[in-house]
DNA sequence: TGACCCAACATGTATTTACAAGTTGAACTT
DNA sequence: AAGTTCAACTTGTAAATACATGTTGGGTCA
């Protein structure tokens, strides 16, 4: 990929693909520290920073004395944590669906989150899906990005492909961090209707917001989860 | 406290309770790496492993070039990281109530989470309690830990008091983090009564899987969060 | 006055070194 | 043979150093 990328985080990719590809099985004890060391050519410290990203991201657990222990991979859905809905139950089970042409607007008043003046001249672009995981709906989300220098995002399609691949590429934000708030609710008619539940159903919502690489673009996402079939999964 | 804390711990605790206590505000920058080294007389890689655990805590943003600012304090129930319930919202708002005494027993079968053997054989102790912000009742929780090295626990007073903090004091047992399950559910008549709510509204169930510093020691914890009033909030 | 440049300072990444502390298993002692 | 000790290996903590990269503001030059 990018051969610019930090040591650590070539590393953390590197390993975390092993661990998703079943090279490394749960249970398994990774190579110690200083083998790594030895065998990807960098520093202890380096090593142990590309390791506690991979323990905050719940794919190993160290122990003093011991080694790095692979976790089992999540069963649930991983989208407590930044790496998103498709880490753990792979891409491949994943379709989105747009509900309509993406369009520039204004803000929803209120807003779930508190925006800035910069932001709320700009106005935003809104993008609301179904996601399904084998063929079953299980989210529905609407996403708020600041109308501010993504020129030509409107007209992009987004059929199957992650959001924020797509500001990756083609504009080179990256999800760095974020807030987010949850909370069980009952589903409305267009709810139920989205997500093939009755209405007066369970439904988790979360409200997120997430802050990126450009300095002061900050993106928002308002996501309702089926949790009849699949848990919500995340580690702390 | 503990004179043999680590530095960097000391250093997250201290700077912590300084934004917990109004000292820095939100918005405000903390000082630079190198001012908080001469200040504790530590080495940078001291201070960033400190400013990092404040970071992951939702406490502080880092900005390369500008500095550690601080965050706004999470106006929601902290639930989804380790710190537990307490940090955000203040303990003096904070009562619990015990429904009926603890006792040995066995587990729940089916549980929640896999248990191993020894987990199995030597059963375990069942809480249940009530929380309540400013006097309304937001959690119902039942909380299991095996019946292993913890005697004349079933005898302890639990009110008002956090059972993590009895169990450091008590056992020297940490808790260093954990996985968790979520999901919306409705209310059934025992939930509604506990919380107070009509059957058959929303309710969050989280199912939380604790690692302690005892090796092979987990906590176990069902909780029921009434999140009609109040959010739960995470950073990521 | 306005645009540009750059020095000063912030955090990010990386190396090297050292010792502390937990775990394991083999060798030794009884 | 059983229990103990200890050496070797693991991760944890910490220091000192160097350079890269992003931010800011003041000074310079047109």
């Amino acid at each position: 990929m990018d051969p610019q990328l930090p040591q650590y985080k070539k590393l953390y990719e590197d390993l975390r693909k092993q661990i998703v590809d079943g090279i490394f099985k749960e249970g398994d004890l990774l190579p110690s520290e200083n083998e790594l060391c030895s065998l990807y050519g960098v520093t202890r410290p380096t090593v142990r920073q590309a390791l506690s990203s991979l323990v905050s991201d719940g794919f190993i657990k160290k122990h003093q004395g011991k080694g790095s222990i692979v976790h089992k991979l999540p069963k649930g859905i991983g989208i407590l944590s930044i790496a998103g809905t498709t880490s753990a139950l792979g891409a491949k089970n994943i379709k989105s669906k747009m509900l309509e042409k993406p369009s520039v607007g204004q803000w929803p008043d209120p807003f779930m989150f508190p925006l800035n003046d910069a932001e709320k001249r700009a106005g935003c672009v809104q993008l609301s899906r179904i996601r399904y995981f084998n063929d079953r709906p299980i989210f529905y989300d609407i996403n708020y990005l600041p109308n501010i220098n993504i020129n030509r995002f409107t007209s992009r399609t987004f059929e199957n492909k992650s959001l924020f691949d797509i500001l990756r590429v083609n504009y080179g934000i990256e999800i760095i961090g974020g807030e987010q708030k949850l909370r069980a609710i009952l589903s409305d008619k267009k709810l139920s209707d989205y997500l093939r539940l009755g209405e007066g159903m369970p439904v988790l919502h979360l409200e997120r917001h997430f802050d990126t690489s450009r300095p002061g673009y900050s993106i928002y996402s308002s996501i309702y989860c089926n949790t009849m079939d699949q848990d919500v999964y995340g580690i702390f």
